[in-house]
DNA sequence: TATGAATTGGGACAATTGTCCTTTTTTAAG
DNA sequence: CTTAAAAAAGGACAATTGTCCCAATTCATA
């Protein structure tokens, strides 16, 4: 539910100290909106700390929550190579601080640093990889299902995000969020 | 709805010519399995001509059409990185042609190809963006407006994919899609 | 060309989920 | 402490979608 990627932000930190005119430290209050959907970024982001929702909000203002990320994950790297605007937007959940770097000096760490290189990819492969099963199960499976097996890898899931964070992560309204919490009661 | 990759393909064939010993070709009949979920490979593949299907089956044997897969896709190679079983199974759909290239000399390529290296991530880049907007669409519209974009895009997509393969795709029962195309009739 | 298998189509009903509201509870700011 | 706003909870009803069938059609192959 929620991501990290613990070697990626170690990393981050060996280079931050080798090459600290790379990197730029930020930070966000809960609710602040880190990077928004449809917009031309000229930076990208790794989390140093705290919790973020990555989602997609449609016309009818609705949102689908993608993921949650948490340490090491980044995010805007996907507008390096396809050169289109942000497709999501970023929002602090708790205390979050990032470093920023510019594409530019992402590229250059991409194409001189293969460690670096390494961990990307294999950082855009784990995304690509979790996505699929899990909207697979959420379309095959009930709510009642989803819900149980969220609590069983988050416990605590329903003291770290609202219920409207969790309904727009199920795909799912409120109102069926609810009921089906009542019934699991 | 039917991924495809032009460039890389194109770059594929470049390198073999170069180095004809690091891609073996091989050809498919529709319907047949190219790779299984949740078996071990030491290859992976890169789609030179036809359309292959991408999904996931679960215990009680539903299966999730991820994407249709069409020239220039490369598959089995997020288990290069992550080390895992084959998380999702590929399925022939029409006479298909594929590069296959073990692991290693992969893994060599992108060490020391740049323009294969950035073609590998460029195509990563591709895959996470366009499965979250899908899936988000997917579960906020109905059936009918889903159907009624799959048609805008692919006006002959019914004469390309059985309506089961359809159905899967679009994570409905082939009841719920009959019923909804009669009603647009 | 006969035959069983796969694909397509749809009726009837049940279950699930959404929509629209209203009420209650909690939170944050003055 | 007061008050407005946000979040949570849930009633009533409607709409959507799934389940379980069975019939018709097409397809592949002996």
């Amino acid at each position: 539910m929620i991501r990290t990627d613990i070697d990626f932000l170690k990393y981050i930190e060996i280079l931050n100290q080798k090459q600290p005119d790379y990197f730029e430290l930020e930070s966000y209050n809960p609710k602040a909106i880190i990077l928004e959907q449809d917009k031309r970024y000229q930076s990208l982001y790794i989390i140093k700390n705290g919790i973020t929702k990555c989602y997609l909000s449609d016309e009818n203002g609705k949102d689908f929550i993608q993921e949650f990320l948490g340490k090491g994950m980044e995010f805007g790297e996907l507008e390096v190579f396809s050169g289109n605007l942000s497709f999501c937007s970023i929002e602090a959940i708790s205390n979050v601080e990032v470093y920023k770097i510019t594409h530019q000096h992402y590229n250059e760490l991409l194409e001189n640093d293969s460690i670096f290189n390494r961990l990307v990819i294999k950082a855009m492969a784990v995304k690509i990889g979790y996505k699929a099963p899990r909207h697979s199960f959420q379309q095959s499976y009930s709510i009642e299902e989803n819900i149980l097996k969220l609590k069983k890898s988050y416990p605590d899931y329903d003291t770290i995000f609202s219920k409207n964070d969790i309904a727009n992560y199920l795909g799912i309204t409120l109102r069926s969020l609810n009921r089906t919490l009542n019934g699991l009661k």
